[in-house]
DNA sequence: ACTATTAATCGTAATATTGCAATGAACAAA
DNA sequence: TTTGTTCATTGCAATATTACGATTAATAGT
């Protein structure tokens, strides 16, 4: 075990699960902080701003990437990484529906 | 390894990071988002409505308990979960605040 | 060509997560 | 008290994740 079995759950419910998982570590929240608050960025500078050694960072970087959050390109020696807007806000929309559940809701039972 | 350092996050951080990887997890989308749909709840249900073997169900329910995102009390031998609004209100404004980080933006760089 | 710089990849160790069978605990009904 | 029901806990196997040292790949500057 410890495989995840994606088959019973609906396609919603995984997708919000992906999403949910990228931003289930502190390192790749503050990676998307980072890269929000200046918007031009390199990998060497994400790793002096967080504590983490350049290849865990690149890992990060990976997933998140592979999710189309962030998207990089060569510059040189180093590579710009930065938001995806576009796909950020794809992305908002379906967690915000999840988190929104409460709204549609009345009173508690218990 | 395997262990976060969560010590070289900040608070905020890291409380982004424990909901998120809450949600994580198709099975845990799907028992919040049933919770949500039918106002009471026992364990039971959620093992028909779910594909997966009660002690499963049960070490999901424990997780989300444990981040004060449902509550239970029992009755008779049944156990009656349900959301708890207002953590759940106080997580969605942790969390909208993160996904809302895009409103306070320009341009993309590349 | 040589050297320095930057980031990706590989390999691996440590830890975490997922899932379930088996068992246990609490209670209701007879 | 025995039996059945419901959910929690334990113990364990399989897989995933995290982190980093070592190395590689690509390019810039000399």
């Amino acid at each position: 075990m410890g495989l995840v079995k994606s088959e019973i759950f609906t396609d919603d419910q995984n997708q919000i699960a992906l999403f949910a998982k990228a931003f289930g570590h502190p390192a790749r929240v503050a990676i998307l902080q980072h890269l929000f608050e200046i918007n031009t960025c390199i990998c060497g500078d994400l790793v002096n701003e967080i504590g983490l050694a350049q290849p865990t960072i690149s890992q990060h970087l990976k997933e998140l990437k592979l999710l189309g959050l962030i998207k990089g390109s060569v510059e040189g020696t180093s590579v710009c990484y930065c938001i995806d807007k576009e796909n950020w806000t794809a992305m908002k929309t379906i967690m915000t529906n999840f988190l929104n559940q409460d709204l549609f809701h009345k009173t508690d039972c218990c």
